[in-house]
DNA sequence: AAAATAGTGTCTGTCAGACAGTATATC
DNA sequence: GATATACTGTCTGACAGACACTATTTT
């Protein structure tokens, strides 16, 4: 490291005292998506199921937030990175460990959270559909999957001498069909334009259901997936299985975009990272999909 | 907010202590970057001076990395978060209340500080080259602007298997003039494919005269700058001055990207974000320059 | 006139959006 | 044959890369 520490400097360390100085606790909170088939036995049998954009929430058993649904997550440790720490978070809550997991926040709002001083860095999971088996539920530990729902209820522009801002609420609704449970929450989103560059801040409307800011964390992640999504398809492939056919990845893409999207442009712009199997499926009561899978190819920079 | 703590949950609050749990060190570190223009008196009188990109470095009158430079930052304090902190270390270091600032990552490494459990929150910030005014030197406290060089010295790609792994090493180099002050680093980029999405992680190969891990954060916001400035060129703005011409702004790019741009893409890609001002350069031994000002139509999305 | 920088016109290929059309399983 | 989904061909306009070219100031 080119760098060696003096006698002097060994000493200061020896009676350096860390914990003279204020601290926070720094816990990870993770938003992990999966792709889940809605299940409705009275369906038309032509009709294909739709797919749902699912995220896992907890249930807490102890206070604070007792009995509100928080993302999974926990403290970190000395020793570890967070990185580490959402690792070990994510395997021993699902026993997935090859998911794709990213950061994109560190929430340090103050009282945040009503223990004390807690920081968080967010993290954004997306595990394939066959491979998550979720942690047995216990008192304390009640783990399931919610569609997640999101839509722009509001959106204003206001214009104040040279400050122009843009304005967005959003509302997310979980849902879990077999508890008849739904979560709501209602985000601002607030973009300021000062000069050329945007500040965007987020405040909680209302939240119902969610424990901490988790409602606006789970707005942020996935606002960063569907960002992700537009810019280059190939994040939306970790919430595919093995083999799919282009018109569920297509549906996975709509369902992140919260648009339709032409299948002929998709389809194209999906060509160079797919590559066709001998597999279709059977049986479906209409023209049967090719099976695809991806092209390892295509994602080496 | 929807949510009202219950009387039991009131009575756990109150008797909770957070102390009990094993809890980090929060700082925020900022990488500040600025244009400056090269003094050399020696100059042809007709060659324009080159422009430099800069980085604000701190020279360390303490333990540990004593006599080292170092990022400016600081400790996070209990009721605000780390943007404030990041705003308050900025204004109490160069007087700039206005600079774009955002964070791009936690450093979490275990071992990254000899002093204990540290994590801190990186911050990329750019101020417009006029607005700065250097807190004045102390013992303590001495800040500089060096020169940011980044070079790709090696480039490796491995297969092995199913696994695919790109490697950059960088060669990060500071310079300051005035003090005949350089400081070198080598740090490995290692990505690796997995299935379809890429992990990077970042090894520091030899720092010399860098503080802490601060070599590396600083190659990590270089690179942020540069991807930034790649998909959307409004970010360089930020490094500009009130009024600019459309080569020095072209000359700001290319210091960003490490490579040289077709003047007549970049004037036309550049074209609906300024706006022509009557003014023009002078007295410069050639044909002068318009001076242009932002178009703040372009920037509200 | 020479030097140095400022600035423009236009060809080309790629790619995204839009839409019209054809194909093939099951019942 | 009706239904439902699967899949293709092609026109268009926007835009980025490349390169050849003209313009204007100072000494």
């Amino acid at each position: 490291m080119g760098y060696t520490a003096s006698p002097e400097e060994l000493e200061f360390l020896k009676n350096y005292d860390i914990r003279q100085y204020d601290r926070p606790s720094l816990t990870v909170d993770i938003a992990m998506f999966a792709i889940r088939a809605e299940e409705d036995p009275e369906r038309d049998y032509r009709k294909d199921p739709p797919l749902e954009l699912s995220l896992l929430m907890i249930r807490r058993g102890s206070f604070p937030y007792k009995d509100c649904w928080a993302l999974p997550g926990g403290f970190a440790k000395p020793g570890e990175s967070t990185a580490d720490t959402a690792r070990r978070e994510l395997q021993e809550e699902t026993s997935v460990d090859n998911a794709y997991l990213r950061s994109f926040d560190l929430f340090s709002r103050a009282g945040r959270d009503p223990r004390g001083w807690i920081v968080s860095e967010a993290f954004l999971a997306l595990v394939d559909a066959k491979d998550y088996r979720l942690r047995a539920g216990t008192d304390a530990w009640d783990a399931r999957w919610f569609r997640i729902g999101l839509t722009v209820t509001d959106t204003k522009k206001e214009i104040s001498g040279e400050q122009i801002s843009l304005t967005n609420e959003y509302a997310l609704t979980l849902t879990n069909t077999a508890l008849d449970t739904v979560l709501t929450a209602r985000v601002r989103e607030k973009k300021l334009f000062d000069r050329h560059h945007e500040a965007v801040s987020y405040e909680i409307l209302s939240s119902e259901g969610f424990a901490f800011d988790h409602a606006e964390i789970i707005l942020r992640a996935f606002l960063t997936l569907r960002r992700q999504t537009e810019q280059e398809g190939r994040i939306a492939f970790d919430l595919m299985p093995e083999t799919f056919t282009l018109n569920m990845l297509q549906e996975v893409h709509e369902m992140i975009l919260g648009r339709k999207l032409l299948t002929p442009n998709f389809r194209r712009k999906m060509a160079p990272m797919v590559i066709e199997t001998e597999e279709s499926l059977s049986g479906v009561g209409h023209r049967p999909a090719k099976l695809y899978r991806r092209n390892p190819e295509a994602f080496y920079v």
